[in-house]
RNA sequence: GGAGUUGGCCAGGUAAUCGCUGGAGAGUUUUCUCUCUGGAGGAAAGUCCGGGCUCCAUAGGGCAGAGUGCCAGGUAACGCCUGGGCGGCGUGAGCCGACGGAAAGUGCCGCAGAAAAUAUACCGCCGAUGGUCCCAUCCCCCCCCACAGGGGCCAGGUAAGGGUGAAAUGGUGUGGUAAGAGCGCACCGCGCAGCUGGUAACAGCUGUGGCAAGGUAAACCCCACUCGGAGCAAGACCAAAUAGGGGAACAAUGUGUGGCCCACACAGUUCCCGGGUAGGUUGCUUGAGGUAUACGGUGACGUGUAUCCCAGAUGAAUGAUUAUCCAAGACAGAACCCGGCUUAUAGGCCAACUCCACUC
């Protein structure tokens, strides 16, 4: 498959990192995710996950939610370098399969490059 | 073979590629790269109990409050587990039970029912006894003696019966009576006493008392026993930037008090100290540990020996894709750690036992 590795310094860590993302957003959503996104002064992307309990109530649905969103991430950075994005769930989200998942992300990641890059 | 009961176990497999993360080693000694190796559960869940650990509080005792509640044992402890007793359910293997006290007191008991706690009213039964009235019979001139039927009403007797209800003042039978009644008796039940068995809960037997006047304590309550509070965001350590605190040194420095020096106060520069925010480190995984085995015990469990190290993240890792196999994959994700309980769960496997049918 693809090669791109999603290191440490690839994430967003601390909650100031996250309140900049969240002050002056670009925003794309459909019915399950929201995606914000803003640019940052760096080479690369990163990635910070909002998955509330609140929405997705199973820790099970939660971890699916993230795990495919680091996985689509991983294999589309080099499209998104120079953005800091973050995923927030809505409650339909726990309801799709991996492969619906995958599906609606990868349509999210373009939709975001289209919007915001320009 | 079918139906079932109990206990235990498993929780998709394999291969390739790309990732995440703990540890060890090497290179590089910011940080990254490479190699090897580990990486969710039976419930990790609910947070309902119990304990360890940490900090705070604490002479001792009482009250309040909360919890537990047949007996014995196991355990670090428990509301858990094991064995036993009693009661209930099941043909049975088995299963279920907050299972102390209602002659300390208070409260409550819908509907139905005569009546729901008061032994009495009502309906009903009887009317022997006492009174009264009527009819029949007998006698009749009157008196005395003997014999004497049926019925109504009243006084009164009665707790058997009254289709109800979760529950109605022990049950069944028999004697007894005017009708009845533990009023008497037999058996069963209950209370009390003794003896026997058992560590005990309790059971059995014998004797004795006619039986003492519902239920509800998951209503208050009484009795016995147990319990200090908060939680890993506990707690410990390191520690920028900024502001402020204390101390020391510096000086021909400035301002104020003063006629001036000295002195004092406030500023200045440098250094040190303690508190402490962001952030980081630690607590953090070797433990009431697992596996095997021997011994003790009905068992829960205990003891000995050998052996193993088996997740430790911190915006939070354990994943994705492809191929393939089959019976086509449920519930669900560690967050300081253990022991339980409860709840969710596609299925599959093993053992012991029970009932039914059939064959020999």
């Amino acid at each position: 498959m693809f090669s791109g590795r999603f290191a440490r310094h690839q994430r967003l860590l601390r909650p100031a990192e996250f309140k900049q993302v969240f002050e002056r957003p670009c925003k794309i959503s459909d019915k399950h995710l929201t995606l914000l996104c803003r640019q940052n002064d760096l080479p690369h992307a990163r990635l910070g996950l909002a998955i509330a309990k609140k929405q997705v109530k199973t820790a099970v649905a939660r971890n699916r939610i993230k795990r495919m969103s680091r996985e689509t991430f991983r294999e589309q950075q080099t499209m998104l370098a120079g953005l800091d994005i973050v995923v927030l769930a809505r409650t339909s989200a726990a309801q799709l399969t991996p492969q619906e998942l995958r599906r609606v992300l990868e349509n999210l990641w373009l939709r975001l490059v289209k919007k915001c890059k320009s």
